[in-house]
DNA sequence: CTCCTAAACTTGTATATACATCTTTAATTA
DNA sequence: TAATTAAAGATGTATATACAAGTTTAGGAG
């Protein structure tokens, strides 16, 4: 256990700790876990801080708070739950098994076309890096990514950044947040750049996600098309109804 | 402005109030709302409470909060915007335009074969309610919606009930809350039972979404695979990276 | 006029208290 | 013994205060 500074993520500090014991087992599926009131003895602190962890762990899809009775651990080893979306591929491939390889198809820096500047809500004087990649799995190149990152965000990009992941040199390097993400995901029958990237076995069509990603003061930065062939392509979701 | 219970919901009252106002076009997007000290004036409320309202609507997509500034409205106008998943059939439909219609083509109790005791967590001994209906678009049925649904929960299912709103029926009727989700979308190859059922137009493949959906007590009580033509398939979602 | 600084305002975190509401347990009463 | 009631314990909501930290504005120094 780190020092914690003195007004600072306390709250975060106990929803990790707490989520990575529902993770390796600590706390089992069914289990209530400690009263709020106990926790905040265990933690030295507050039960307002305590309710602000177990409302990340509700909302996350760790726990379900029941009124009266306490938290019931929720099972969540549905093998590698993202817990809902914007994960990136290199996030998912690492907690994947099997030989993966990244190729950066296409890279270089363009004016954007009408329905880029529509995504990206740009003017056609902006500059726009395009970046092409394949994903590959088990040798076959199942996977199609096109990237197109606003400039005046992202100053220096370069392929060996593409090669590895585009998200880690944002947030590490540059030093910025990815706040969030609009996605939307329909099947679209295949074009020809389809067909020359992708390994497609006969198929007819690609899913197709598509991602606005947006930084944390709400600026459009990065518009992706992720396209899929059918039969390896796998979106799992966990959704409250009502928010609260 | 009705008058509100004692210590009840305050901060969900605030929080429909102001999403209303982003929804009619009270708050444009790339505006900012009042800070909170001027909503808790507003309200007549503490701050804290206007912090919980303007959680929910982060959450939810409607504003983001920038420190040191204040909350900016977010672009929530792309057409239909579920605001994230579990949204039923019906409440989709109410949204849209065009002919659509729903048909019940089987409703019968059935005991699980192993393959649903393994989805719904249930015995061999437990009744469940096999629920199929078509939804047709344009004169096309596009969507087959196979529900299973534990009896022992849901006791009193008619074929009635399930040609207008299972949902609505589970939550008015029988004052169930449902809670949350998790769902999983693939793509799989026609089944018999498409082919019989929908308008395939020569598709191969249907888009499935398989549906597990628990009640306020995180008790599993159905599994759903809607399984939607490929043109006609479309999901939308918001997601917030970190959680905070 | 320009630059810098300090004040004012904004959201973020932590703590404390009070009471409501629901569940479970224990005690009481018939 | 059985049913009812009361108490204890759990989460839910509302309020208040204090300070931290980021942004903007206003004012002062040069």
């Amino acid at each position: 256990m780190q020092v914690r500074q003195v007004k600072k993520n306390k709250y975060k500090y106990i929803y990790e700790e707490l989520a990575d014991k529902m993770k390796d087992g600590t706390f089992q599926p069914g289990e209530l876990i400690p009263s709020e009131n106990e926790l905040a003895q265990q933690y030295e602190t507050s039960r307002e801080t305590i309710r602000k962890a177990l409302t990340l762990l509700s909302q996350n899809g760790y726990i379900q708070k029941l009124r009266g009775k306490g938290s019931v651990v929720l099972d969540t080893n549905r093998a590698s739950f993202p817990i809902s979306g914007l994960v990136s591929f290199k996030e998912l491939a690492d907690q994947m098994k099997g030989s993966i390889k990244t190729e950066v198809e296409e890279f270089n820096l363009i004016k954007p076309p009408p329905f880029l500047q529509h995504q990206l809500q740009c003017s056609a004087k902006d500059d726009v890096w395009k970046v092409i990649r394949t994903r590959t799995f088990d040798e076959e190149r199942v996977i199609l990514d096109k990237d197109f990152l606003l400039k005046k965000y992202i100053p220096d990009l370069t392929e060996e950044i593409c090669g590895q992941s585009i998200y880690a040199h944002i947030e590490h390097d540059l030093g910025l947040t990815i706040s969030f993400a609009k996605k939307e995901i329909v099947v679209e029958t295949c074009t020809e750049e389809d067909k020359r990237y992708l390994d497609l076995n006969g198929f007819l069509h690609v899913v197709v996600v598509k991602n606005y990603v947006y930084l944390d003061d709400a600026s459009l930065f990065q518009y992706t098309e992720s396209r899929h062939r059918l039969d390896k392509f796998r979106f799992v979701d966990f959704a409250r109804r009502h928010m609260k």
